[in-house]
Formats: structure tokens, C-alpha cells, sequence
DNA sequence: TTGTAAATGTTACGCTTGTAATAGTAAGGA
DNA sequence: TCCTTACTATTACAAGCGTAACATTTACAA
């Protein structure tokens, strides 16, 4: 189980670049961000400056310019960010948390039946033991 | 659709207290915390003021001392911080943050049973529009 | 070979957070 | 009335974050 880096926001973004398109150079990532936000060429390279340092990315010299790629995956992030989001607000809060969810972003029928589909079987393992 | 204030995760705890029990001077707190954290009383304190700053608690003089009491609900917040908590990690990642949910903590029966209430709600609705 | 543009590295700065220590004030007991 | 004690207020300080500007290096073109 290892640990996951600390993942600000605003790294989020870079990570997320990476994890659909890797390796990318960070000319790469500037361009796909400055679709969705202002950040400056330089606020971006800070980022994935300090996700270097947090061992969150990698890179590997070609040339004059750096590939970089992601050093741990989407999935063991959203695992670990959702913990600590359980954590926070204590299992009270899962019902609320789950009408925002539904509420907030319209899931298509698609997704609404894969959830419904994970709390049933929940539902099922937990009768069986 | 007022703004929550945007409140840490230390003192989120803060506000579990008086969500729980309010009004409550500043000492109740201490010894409620004191239970769960190795906060000194001095931190506390701190933690209390900046949530009066930010306008997510209040307090009446009552002689000496002051009995506080949240502005905000606790309903309110999750809900606030459930949208960034979607914002950040997108839709895409409702299954793997449900499943994980579940898998963290053992939802009892009854509380399986309502969040499927809300999905199979939330189904229905949709199909009826 | 040397200048230039593109890439990377270094430094900055104010705000929030976690974690307190210390100072000020007021109320009640001696 | 004056002191002690219990509260509250002010100040501190380092790390993390958002947001950059400025400096340096280097590969390639002239």
C-alpha cells in the first residue's frame, strides 16, 4: 500500500492532462490548460515543477525538452482522496453526499445503473456473511 | 443559493462539535475535542476565531464567556464541498468514489437501503422527464 | 562561432493552515 | 480594593498553495 503525494488542486489539472496523454512535454500540458484555464505558461511549470518534487511525475530527457509521465495512477488517487474525504466528514454524511451527487451533475441512466448495481451487491455481501 | 464559507479540515472538526451540540463556550469545545485530538487549548482557540472570521460561527456574550453556534449548516457544507469534491475529479469518477465508499466503510443495511432509495429515485425521475 | 529562441531553473510574494505562545482584560474572592 | 484566575485577543511562524516574474542554459540557424 504505498502512499499517494498530497495532490493540490490546481496540480489535478496537470496530473489529469498526463493521465489521459503520456508522456507529454510540458509544452504539451500548457496547451491542453490553456483550453480550460488562464494559468500562465510559468504558473503551469511551477506545478509540474512541485509534482516533480512530490514524486508524482517523472520525466526523461530527449533532447532539449522533457517527456514527462505520471508516477502513480488515477485510480489510486481518487482511492486515497476519497478516504480522506470519508474521513472528514464521517459516514453521517454519505446520504447527503450521494442526493449532491445525483442532484449536481445529471448522471446519464447508463451510470445511475452501475451505481445501483454496486450498492446491490454490497447489499448482497452483506447479507451473506 | 448562499456561499459557504470555506472552512479547513482541522476546523471542520470544530464545527462537528457545535453541529452537535451548540451553543458551546469555547472550554466545551476544548473538552470535546480533547477526546480526539492532541490540539492544545491555544490552537483551538485559534481554530474558533477563524471560523467567527469567516462568519461560520458566532457568538453571544454570556457574562465572561462565549457561547458559540454554527451559521452554516452542516448540510449546507457537505453539500458545498461535495460539488468541489465533483468538480475536481469529474464525473468519471463517481463509480470508483462510490465503490470505494462502500469498501471503506461498512455501510450498515439500513443505510444501504436508503442510498439505494435515492439512486432508484433518481432513476425514475429521470426517466419520467 | 555566435546570437537567438525555446526550454528549464531560481526566486518571489501574499494567503491559508496547522500549531501555538504570550499578552491583555475582567470577574470574583480575600 | 486589589490580586489571582479564567477567558479572550494579539502575535508568531513555518509549510503549502496559487500565481507568477526573472534568470540561465542550450540546441540550432546564420
Amino acid at each position: 500500500m504505498k502512499k499517494t503525494p498530497n495532490i493540490s488542486e490546481a496540480e489535478w489539472e496537470v496530473m489529469k492532462v498526463l493521465w489521459s496523454t503520456s508522456p507529454a512535454t510540458a509544452n504539451d500540458i500548457v496547451k491542453k490548460l490553456s483550453g480550460k484555464t488562464h494559468w500562465k505558461r510559468e504558473t503551469i511549470r511551477t506545478l509540474i515543477n512541485r509534482l516533480v518534487q512530490k514524486k508524482a511525475l517523472a520525466f526523461e530527457k530527449k533532447g532539449r525538452q522533457y517527456h514527462y509521465f505520471p508516477l502513480v495512477t488515477e485510480s489510486e488517487c481518487v482511492k486515497a482522496e476519497t478516504k480522506s474525504f470519508l474521513k472528514r466528514f464521517g459516514k453521517s454524511s454519505v446520504e447527503p453526499m450521494l442526493a449532491a451527487f445525483v442532484e449536481e451533475e445529471k448522471l446519464s441512466p447508463e451510470r445511475l445503473g452501475r451505481l445501483r448495481r454496486i450498492l446491490k451487491e454490497a447489499a448482497e455481501k452483506n447479507k451473506k456473511k
